[in-house]
DNA sequence: ACAAAAGTGTTGACTTTACACCCATGG
DNA sequence: CCATGGGTGTAAAGTCAACACTTTTGT
C-alpha cells in the first residue's frame, strides 16, 4: 500500500442516507435539493464525502446534519455502489444507509428543514434523482420491506411507543398489504420484536389502546 | 465536489473477500499470508485496494485472482469497515463481501492456492489476522449462517449438485447443530431453495441418493 | 343509545415434531 | 446375508387463517 499509488489515489467514499417517514397515511423519503454542480438544482438523497479524520459512521451523521439539521439518526447499512463512472468528477464510491424518523415530530423536522432546502417526497411520487439515487431508493425500500420484519427498525418512527391499530397501519402502508386486525396482533407478539408498556393512550378510537413499545435488542429466531 | 480537497483526498477502498468451504466436515476460510508491510508475513483475507479505473466488483475478482489465483467466484456485499484508524499508512475504508467455494474441487484449488501464500484455515483455528480481519471473519460467519437459511448461497459449494445428506451434513457444519433427516429433508423442501434433478449419485451409503441442485433464482417468502 | 375503534376467542386447515420402518447395495 | 446409509409415513402437538362478538367512550 502506498500513499501516492496513482492506481488508487483521490477516491472518495460517498455516505448516503435513505430516511423514510409516514405522514398521514403515506410512505416518504427525505430528499434535498443539490445547490452546486454536478446536478446542480436536482433533487438528491442528503450525503455527501466522508472525510480522512472522522469515522465513517460520524462522517454520516455529520453529513446528515449539515444538508439536513437533522442529528442522531440510526441508520443502517444498505449498499455499496462501486461503478467506476457513476461519478463524473472524481472517482466516488457510494454506501447507503437505511432510516426511518419520527412520524410524532414531523413538524418540528420541517421548521429545520425548510432552512436547509429538504422535502420529504412520497415514495410513489419520487423526481428524477441526482447520480443513481433512483436506484438507491428504490433497493433501500426493499431492505425496509425486510428489516421491518425481523428487526426493530421502525422504532424511531414511534419513539413514545404505538398502539397495535397504528402499528398495524405503518406495516400496511410499507409493505402495501391489509391484514385482519386480529390475526396480525398475533403475529407482531409472536415476532417478539416489542412489548407491552402497560400504559394506554388514544389513537384513533375512543376507546384507549394499549400502548407497545419495539425492543432494544431483538433476538434472532431460527427457521430451523 | 473538489478533485483536491485536502478533507477527502487520498482515501482509499479496501476490498476483502471471506472465502469459505467445507472440507472433511469442516468449515474452512481462505487466508493468504502479506508480503509486504503493514502486517508483513501475517495472515489476512484475500483483497486490497480498489483501483480508480475499475467498476467495484471488477475490483474485488481481480484482487482474489491476484491474491488466490480463484477466479470468477460469486460474492455478496457483508459490510462496512469505517473507524478512521484501521489503516496505519493511509486513510481506507474496508468493504467486505462474502463467498462459498466449492468443495469438489478443493484439491485443484489447491495446486492454484500453494502458488500465491494461501491457505485453508478451520474456522475454530484462526490466528490473529491483520488490520482487523478477525472481526470480518466473525460478520461474515453470522451472515452465512442467515443466509443458508433463505438464499442460494451454498451453491457453489456444490457446482455438480448434491445429495439431501450431504446438504443436512452442511448445514449441520455452518449452524453446528444436529437435525432429524425425516425432517431436514421435508424443512429444506419447503424453503423452495433447490429442486430434484431425478438424477441419482453415490454419496456415503450403498444405496444411490437423489441428486439436488440449488434453484437460481430465489424468491423471497412472505412473513406475512 | 349509538357509532367507531379497541380488544378478545374459536374452529378447521395446515405445519411441525418426534418417532419407526422398509429399501438398495457392496462386502 | 447383513451392515450401512437412503428413503418414506404417521399421529399428536402446535400454529395459522378466517371469522364474529364484546368493550369502551365521546357525541
Amino acid at each position: 500500500m502506498e500513499k501516492n499509488n496513482p492506481l488508487y489515489k483521490n477516491q472518495g467514499i460517498h455516505l448516503l442516507a435513505a430516511i423514510f417517514t409516514i405522514e398521514k397515511g403515506v410512505a416518504k423519503v427525505l430528499l434535498v435539493k443539490r445547490k452546486c454542480e454536478p446536478y446542480k438544482n436536482m433533487w438528491s438523497l442528503p450525503g455527501g464525502a466522508l472525510y480522512n479524520d472522522e469515522d465513517l459512521l460520524d462522517g454520516l451523521q455529520r453529513e446528515i446534519k449539515e444538508k439536513t439539521g437533522l442529528t442522531n439518526i440510526e441508520l443502517d447499512l444498505c449498499n455499496v455502489y462501486g461503478n467506476k463512472n457513476r461519478s463524473k468528477i472524481m472517482r466516488m464510491v457510494g454506501i447507503s444507509f437505511l432510516g426511518v424518523i419520527s412520524s410524532n415530530k414531523i413538524d418540528s423536522y420541517k421548521e429545520t428543514l425548510k432552512t436547509s432546502n429538504c422535502a420529504w417526497f412520497e415514495i410513489e411520487d419520487i423526481p428524477d434523482l441526482a447520480y443513481d439515487h433512483n436506484l438507491i431508493i428504490n433497493d433501500s425500500l426493499e431492505k425496509l420491506k425486510k428489516k421491518i420484519l425481523n428487526s426493530n427498525i421502525l422504532k424511531s418512527l414511534f419513539p413514545q411507543g404505538f398502539t397495535l391499530p397504528e402499528l398495524q397501519k405503518a406495516y400496511e402502508i410499507i409493505l402495501n398489504k391489509k391484514f385482519d386486525r386480529r390475526n396480525f396482533r398475533r403475529k407482531i407478539l409472536s415476532l417478539g420484536l416489542i412489548y407491552d408498556t402497560l400504559k394506554e393512550v388514544n389513537f384513533e378510537g375512543k376507546k384507549k389502546a394499549k400502548l407497545y413499545k419495539f425492543k432494544d435488542k431483538i433476538e434472532d429466531k431460527n427457521v430451523f
